[in-house]
DNA sequence: GGAGCCCTTTGATCCACATCAATACGATTT
DNA sequence: AAATCGTATTGATGTGGATCAAAGGGCTCC
């Protein structure tokens, strides 16, 4: 049973149960009752300035999080210098599964504006989702949809040019946009041309020129990170453009 | 002498327990009870022959499968017939985690030899890691290490070029081919050049040229499929030699 | 509100890998 | 043992994006 215990309003606010963000979220699919229990189970919640990691590579793992908001990108480093960003989070999504295997988290989360994530202490979710079906089911979904991703982005740096994987790009940030209830065509983008062009497999003055082009035919309107999307099926035309 | 039990030989010889991939599969870390109750849930096995289909993009998503014998690579095809290769899978290791997330296959799963997998199940799998927590545990390592495994596939695609990408190839599968009791400088590679060049993100032309440069080298010793590591350091100084 | 700095854009040149092309090799079939 | 076919190697040439370089914008922080 739980307390009557008197519970503050900014716990009320924050809780799964009250989050706006709840159906892009660990607790889709769960029922009213379900999301009480996984309110207990988010312990704290963080706030990351811009530029400041939510995790290091080599840290220990403990917790998974959910972003309440803002955005984050997540970065592998190599011995020498080079860096590859593997990722753009926005909220609803999960950050730091690439713990799970090691113990350690094996890559970094950099928040790219100032943000507000929710803890979400792995082993207690654990235990919670073998109680909990449902919780367990949109887990491993969750889980899953990161490796469907990742195999998009393989294709993409493996096997298509610059315009096609900047497109690639704005579609998928516009679609992300739209599902979290803002304008598919109008964005503002968190990250510098340089972190796209790490994602994207290219060097900053390529993702510049690609944006240019992309204006000059008419198919955005680019203002520094503010990008409106004028002509979507062109852009999706440059995707299967392709003379195979 | 068998059994007093009317076992049949093959069933003995396939289930989890007695099975030497299970350090490196699904039944890791579990205590021999446990490992019983995997073996129950392992229903089938499948033979399937090279170049033939596990499961292909589409198909719905029902079971996950081990890789028994044999070996596999995954792929995502483009409706303009691109294709990238997402990797090559080995015994002990598991196919078919991207269906999970969308409740169809997301990729072509295909023998690169004639190979066997054993079917598991995954709403069985999903009830008995509710019950038995270290067969959770180890489900969600085996689906973060491939999220790992993307990233670094990512890192690969994105900021190594041509010969770097097939050192970390090399090194990769001489990694794993150690870790199954195999020699570390001595292997059979299943697949085409041109499955290599998918997979790193080259063409089959540039991929040859890099194999001739390392036997130049003295690196190894190529002869078609048939590949000799003679400087490991050698092919790790390739790795970090870059001038960031 | 101004100084400084980071970010972005654009141009000129270069180079790693793609592309095109031909030959050689090896496994399988007959 | 010859014929076939998929696979691999190697050479010549082309090109998309990298690199080098410079200037222009727009934040951020005093």
């Amino acid at each position: 049973m739980k307390s009557v215990v008197p519970i503050t309003a900014v716990e009320i606010k924050t809780a799964c149960s009250q989050c706006n963000l709840r159906e892009l979220c660990l607790p889709f699919g769960l029922d009213p009752r379900e999301v009480n229990q996984l309110d207990e189970l988010v312990g704290s919640r963080r706030k990351i300035k811009r530029q400041q990691h939510l995790y290091r590579s080599g840290d220990p793992f403990e917790a998974i999080y959910a972003i309440r908001a803002g955005s984050f990108k997540t970065d592998v480093i190599l011995e020498d210098g080079r860096d590859q960003v593997t990722g753009f989070q926005m909220t609803g999504e999960v950050l730091g599964l690439d713990g799970i295997s090691g113990e350690q988290h094996s890559c970094n989360a950099i928040a790219l504006e100032d943000s507000e994530v929710c803890v979400i202490p792995f082993s207690r979710l654990e235990e919670l989702s073998r109680q909990v079906e449902s919780l367990q089911h949109q887990f491993h979904k969750i889980m899953s949809r990161e490796i469907v991703r990742d195999h998009g982005v393989m294709m993409l740096l493996g096997s298509m040019r610059a315009e096609e994987r900047l497109a690639a790009f704005l579609l998928n940030m516009s679609q992300r946009f739209t599902a979290r209830g803002f304008s598919p065509s109008e964005f503002h983008l968190r990250m510098t041309r340089d972190e796209i062009g790490s994602y994207l497999g290219l060097k900053l003055e390529t993702v510049s020129r690609a944006f240019s082009r992309f204006q000059d035919e008419g198919l955005v309107a680019v203002q520094q990170k503010h990008i409106r999307i004028l002509d979507t099926p062109g852009l999706k035309r440059i995707l299967s453009h392709h003379a195979a």
